[in-house]
DNA sequence: ATAAAAAAGTGTTTTCAATCACTGCTTCAT
DNA sequence: ATGAAGCAGTGATTGAAAACACTTTTTTAT
């Protein structure tokens, strides 16, 4: 379903007027440009654990996060999955396996319900070529998530686990966490599993370690899905 | 010194006729558009084991390697380096920092004798506003790197010891590798400890497996900086 | 050419996280 | 509401790579 351009009324798959607007990638835009590209951009609904593009899937759109959250990650030798990002609203994934005729080399999954725009790769094509400030604007996110990925070896290639898990739970905040009184709370839409698959270790692991600054005070675990950090710079001592 | 623009006569530091025109990020570039560059970039000679720029340095140019090669890596926590990427002839490092007032997370290090250019971040700024089709260029890199490194989470977080060395020897073709009657010849420029803190493995566990492969016929150790791979395909079947 | 220093190789020991095997606890569907 | 299935927690075991300690080789400097 197309996106809507001029009224709520129009478009029955997001609750905001000139939705397209809203997406930060396409802030910039006039509103003719909003009008153009709309017919290109169409909304799709996806559920928790639908898969969106898999490894080896060729590259045809641009998929925005409009609401919800995805995991993206691929399968190792070992036959484990490793979580290279977790997406949330406003963040995109398949820009630059656009710009050469490519294949992805990861899975999308949706890890809650989630709402996407899809933008065809013709006309993404068309819009950087046509706007060079959205060039640099899609040039920022890439160093965005450049910057997220060396993060990313940075923990995997840290030896010590206190060191893992904790740089684990301060890269899931920006994803999970409210600020509340008593700390951060991380109100987590993965499960142990996966947070391992993330850092790169056993599940087993996870559960140990977690105790582990529960019984330091750093934190405290509210059931299986919630983590209350109580004590971040503790927490960022260790990472 | 700056880079010759006219005349190799000119140039000291390099040994071809408008150098910069040979730097694959400004080979779009029209003569009138290198001439006018070719004042705010400066050539510089480094030798091996020299710090280019260190992690927490503020970001203040754009350094391309024009000839040699240098590593980028971070120190973890427990002390040991990690390398992050090898630069050749034509790649470039510092681009995405000047972008946001940034600070380097990572040192670069010439690993042999490298001579670089140096664009100012001014410069860059100037060139990238007024040549959209150089932005492309840049995003284009970006995903080059962005491949990198993800292939560098999908090493690292690969359990197998025999997959991240295959991996590692893969990877390092492109920078070091000739091809010969006999198979590929790498001439490495970096000694087992960086191999190891490239891979992500202790220096003795480098040693030992290629030594693994070394019977098993895969590949041959001729003295301690070459290595000649003799089957390929039966090394990316490791990987 | 030679000494000194750095790098590489090697056998042994240690360590610590993965794995296993199981129990207890949620969540989900009917 | 209730059983089933999936998820999480836990103690015991194991295995493999890191660390160690040392020798040998290579590189570097004088």
């Amino acid at each position: 379903m197309p996106h809507c351009v001029h009224d709520h009324s129009q478009c029955k798959n997001c609750g905001n007027h000139y939705c397209i607007k809203y997406i930060p990638l396409f802030s910039s835009l006039n509103q003719e440009e909003v009008e153009q590209l709309s017919d290109s951009i169409y909304a799709k609904d996806v559920g928790k654990g639908d898969i969106i593009f898999s490894q080896g899937d060729k590259a045809s759109g641009l998929y925005i996060v409009c609401q919800g959250k995805i995991k993206v990650y691929f399968n190792t030798l070992d036959g484990k999955e490793q979580i290279l990002y977790i997406l949330k609203d406003g963040d995109f994934i398949g820009a630059f396996n656009l710009l050469k005729e490519d294949v992805f080399q990861f899975t999308a999954e949706a890890i809650e319900s989630t709402t996407l725009s899809i933008l065809s790769k013709e006309a993404f094509n068309e819009v950087i070529i046509s706007h060079p400030h959205m060039t640099i604007k899609i040039l920022e996110k890439a160093y965005e998530r450049i910057m997220k990925i060396e993060s990313l070896v940075e923990r995997l290639s840290t030896k010590s686990l206190d060191a893992k898990v904790a740089g684990l739970l301060i890269n899931l905040i920006p994803s999970f966490g409210k600020n509340t009184e008593e700390g951060i709370r991380l109100e987590l839409s993965i499960n142990r599993e996966e947070m391992g698959s993330y850092a790169g270790i056993a599940r087993e692991t996870i559960t140990r370690k977690l105790r582990l600054f529960e019984e330091m005070g750093i934190l405290e675990l509210i059931g299986a899905k919630v983590i209350l950090i109580k004590d971040i710079h503790a927490l960022k001592n260790y990472a």
